[in-house]
RNA sequence: GCGCCAGUAGCUCAGCUGGAUAGAGCAUCGGAUUUCUAAUCCGGCGGUCGAGGGUUCAAAUCCUUCCUGGCGCGCCA
C-alpha cells in the first residue's frame, strides 16, 4: 500500500471507527491538486452520524488536524507518518490531505531510480504460467489491417503478464484447418498454375480464394467438391496434403516478415491442422461424459439447457469444425503447459463460440474451465463498412507499416535532416505510430480506419511518446554525468513537478489494472498523461539551469520519466529511441 | 425474432466497480522559441453525456423501456 495512504487510514480509523479496508478504498485522489493529494470523502458517515456531509467534513478535518498538532511529538507508532500530513482541511463533503511533498518526490524517484528497468514489474505472478492464445491468422490470406488488433493487443497483454512475473507463452494458432483448404485446392485444380511450387505467393492463394467464392456463388456444387478435398485432406490423402503444406509455407514465410517489423514473438506455431490427431480421443472423451448427441447427422453437444445453440463437433460428413479443435487444443495446452490462465485474443465476433467452448470444457468436468479467458476487440471496418478477404477487400498490413514507415522518414528529412540511423528510427517510430494508435482505444470499440487519422502523428500518439521520450534523453546527454538520486527533494517544489512525479509513482498501479482488464489502452492513456504532464514542466522549467543542485534534482526527475516512458513504451511493444 | 457490444464537443476518444466544476487530442481561431529537439507548450471556440422513466443525499456511470449502429444466432473460422 502506498506510504501516504497506509498513515491517513491508521489515523482515520481511530477518528471514525471505520474498518481499515473500508477506508482505503475510499481514499481517492482529488481532482485538481490544489485541492490536496488524497481525499476522503465523508458521504459514508452521514446516516450513522445523521449529518451533512459537508459538516462532517468540516468536523472530522478539525479534529484531525488537532490530533496532529497534538500527538506528532510523542506517538512512536505514527510520528513520522503523522508530521509528513502537513495539513488536513475540508472541502465541501471531503476531507483533504497534503503531505510532505519532499517526503513523496523521496520515495517515488528514488523507487525508480533503483527499479530503473523494472520499475512497474511485480512478482505476483511468479511461479504461475498463462498461455495467450493471438494473431492467429489463417493460411493463404494475407495479413491485413484488420488482424493487426489480436496481435498488438495480444502481444502487450504477453508483456503486461511478463511484468506482473507470469511466464507466458505466446502460441499462434494459425487457421490452417478446414474447409476453406478444400476451397482452396478445388480452386487451385482448376485456375491455378502449374509453378505453385516455386513462385506462388500469398497474393496468389488469395485470389484463388476469392474467385473460388465468387464461382461458388455461380455454382453451388463446388462448395460439395471443396467439402470432399478437405474430407480427403482430413483423412491423410497424399495430394492435398502435399499442397496444403505449400500453402502452408507460402503464407508462414510472409507472416514472418510482418512479425518481423512488428516486434512480435511466438513461443509456438501451432495451427489447428496439430490437433487433427487428437480430435478422435477428445470427441470420444465428450462421448463418455454423455454430452454428445447426433442431430441432423450431425455430432453435437446439447447446451440447450445453458441457453445456448448447440455446439458442433462433427459435420455429417464426419470432418470436424474448430469447435473441436479448439477443445482438443485446450486439453492439450493444459497438459502441456499446466497453465494458471489461458487468454484467447479473438475478436468478438467470436463471442459465442468461446461461452460454448468454456462451457463444454466445464461439462467435461474441467477445473480449469474457469480460468480461460475470452478477451475479445472490436472490429476494424472501412468508413463504409466490414473489411473482408472474402471479397478481397483490404488494407494490407505490409502497405500500412511501410506507408506509415515512408511518412516519418519524410518527417525526419524536413525535422531533424542530420539524424543518424534514419532508417532505423524512421522504422521504430512509423511501426510505434501504428501499434499506439491501435492499441489506444478500448479494445471493446470498433475501430474506423482511416489512413489521415493513422498518419497524423501531433496530439496523442505514438511518435509524441516516442519524441518526449527522445528529449529526455537528449538533455541526460548534454548533462553528461551519472544521474544521482541523492538529492535535496525539497528543490522539486513547482506545481508541474510535483503532478508528474505523482503520475510517474501510479505507474506500477497501472500495470497491475491493464492486466485485470485485459487493457493495453490504460497503458497508452497514461504515457500521454506522464508525457503531458513533462513537456508542460519542459516548456516553463529549465533542467540545465546551472545552478549545480538544482540540476541535479531536475535531471532525477528527468531522468525517471525517461525511464518509466521507456517502461510503457516496451510493454506496449514499441521501442524508444534516444534520439529522432 | 432472440442474444451480446457500442452511442459523451464538428471528428476520434477518455471518464463508467455511483461522488468534488464532464476531460483530452484532431480540426478551427489566437498566442509562446537569443536558452535542454516547436513531432512541443498556453489560450479561445465547442456538450440536452442517444431519448424517456426509475433507484439514490448524489447518475455519463446502476436498473428499465425505446431509438440508432455493429456483431452473432447448427454443419465457415
Amino acid at each position: 500500500m502506498d506510504y501516504f495512504i497506509q498513515n491517513i487510514v491508521s489515523l482515520l480509523k481511530e477518528k471514525t471507527h471505520l474498518p481499515g479496508e473500508e477506508i482505503e478504498r475510499l481514499i481517492e485522489i482529488p481532482p485538481d491538486f490544489k485541492m490536496g493529494d488524497y481525499a476522503f470523502p465523508c458521504y459514508i458517515l452521514s446516516k450513522t452520524l445523521k449529518k451533512a456531509p459537508n459538516i462532517i467534513a468540516t468536523e472530522l478535518s478539525r479534529t484531525l488536524q488537532t490530533f496532529i498538532n497534538e500527538n506528532t511529538p510523542e506517538s512512536p507508532f505514527l510520528k513520522r507518518g503523522l508530521r509528513e500530513i502537513t495539513e488536513v482541511k475540508a472541502v465541501g463533503p471531503y476531507v483533504n490531505f497534503s503531505v510532505d511533498k519532499a517526503t513523496l518526490s523521496e520515495i517515488a524517484l528514488k523507487t525508480i531510480y533503483e527499479e530503473h528497468d523494472e520499475y512497474g514489474n511485480k512478482n505476483i505472478g511468479k511461479g504461475k504460467t498463462v498461455v495467450i492464445d493471438f494473431s492467429s491468422p489463417n493460411i493463404a490470406k494475407h495479413l491485413a489491417v484488420h488482424h493487426l488488433r489480436s496481435a498488438l493487443i495480444g502481444n502487450a497483454i504477453r508483456h503486461i503478464y511478463k511484468a506482473l512475473g507470469y511466464t507466458c507463452v505466446g502460441i499462434n494458432h494459425l487457421g490452417d484447418w478446414g474447409t476453406q483448404f478444400g476451397q482452396l485446392i478445388v480452386a487451385y485444380k482448376k485456375w491455378g498454375n502449374e509453378n505453385a511450387h516455386t513462385s506462388y505467393t500469398v497474393t496468389d492463394l488469395n485470389n484463388l480464394y476469392v474467385k473460388f467464392h465468387q464461382e461458388a456463388e455461380k455454382n453451388p456444387g463446388l462448395e460439395d467438391e471443396a467439402r470432399a478435398w478437405f474430407k480427403k485432406l482430413e483423412s491423410g490423402d497424399s495430394e492435398a496434403k502435399e499442397l496444403w503444406q505449400h500453402f502452408k509455407d507460402i503464407s508462414l514465410k510472409e507472416f514472418q516478415k510482418i512479425y518481423d517489423l512488428l516486434g512480435i514473438h511466438f513461443d509456438a506455431f501451432i495451427g489447428e491442422s496439430f490437433y487433427n490427431t487428437m480430435v478422435e480421443d477428445t470427441i470420444t472423451r465428450i462421448k463418455e461424459k454423455g454430452l454428445a448427441r447426433v442431430s441432423e447427422q450431425a455430432l453435437i453437444v446439447d447446451l440447450e439447457p445453458h441457453n445456448m445453440p448447440p455446439c458442433l463437433l462433427r459435420k455429417k460428413d464426419d470432418t470436424t469444425l474448430y469447435a473441436t479443435r479448439d477443445i482438443a487444443a485446450a486439453e492439450y495446452r493444459k497438459n502441456t503447459y499446466n497453465f494458471d490462465r489461458m487468454i484467447y485474443v479473438v475478436g468478438s465476433e467470436q463471442k459465442l463460440h468461446f461461452q460454448q467452448l468454456f462451457k463444454v470444457l466445464e461439462l467435461m468436468g474441467y477445473e480449469w474451465a474457469n480460468r480461460c479467458v475470452h478477451v475479445d476487440f472490436g472490429l476494424m471496418k472501412f468508413k463504409d463498412g466490414k473489411m473482408s478477404t472474402r471479397r478481397g477487400k483490404v488494407v494490407l498490413l505490409e502497405d500500412l507499416l511501410t506507408g506509415a514507415v515512408e511518412r516519418i522518414r519524410k518527417i525526419i528529412e524536413e525535422k531533424n535532416p542530420s539524424l543518424e540511423n534514419k532508417e532505423s528510427v524512421a522504422r521504430d517510430v512509423g511501426i510505434g505510430a501504428v501499434i499506439f494508435a491501435d492499441l489506444c482505444t478500448k479494445r471493446n470499440k470498433d475501430v474506423i480506419f482511416d489512413w489521415d487519422e493513422v498518419l497524423n502523428f501531433e496530439g496523442e500518439t505514438g511518435p509524441y511518446i516516442q519524441y518526449t521520450h527522445a528529449r529526455l534523453c537528449s538533455i541526460l546527454r548534454k548533462y553528461g554525468r551519472p544521474v544521482t538520486a541523492d538529492i535535496r527533494f525539497e528543490l522539486l517544489k513547482e506545481d508541474e513537478a510535483i503532478i508528474l512525479i505523482k503520475n510517474l509513482g501510479q505507474f506500477p498501479s497501472v500495470i497491475l489494472k491493464a492486466a485485470e482488464f485485459y487493457e493495453p489502452s490504460l497503458i497508452c492513456n497514461y504515457l500521454i498523461d506522464v508525457c503531458g504532464h513533462l513537456n508542460r514542466f519542459y516548456n516553463i522549467h529549465r533542467v540545465l539551469s546551472g545552478d549545480e543542485e538544482l540540476e541535479k534534482a531536475r535531471i532525477l526527475l528527468v531522468d525517471a520519466t525517461r525511464q518509466v516512458v521507456k517502461n510503457g513504451l516496451y510493454v506496449l511493444g514499441m521501442q524508444a529511441p534516444e534520439r529522432m
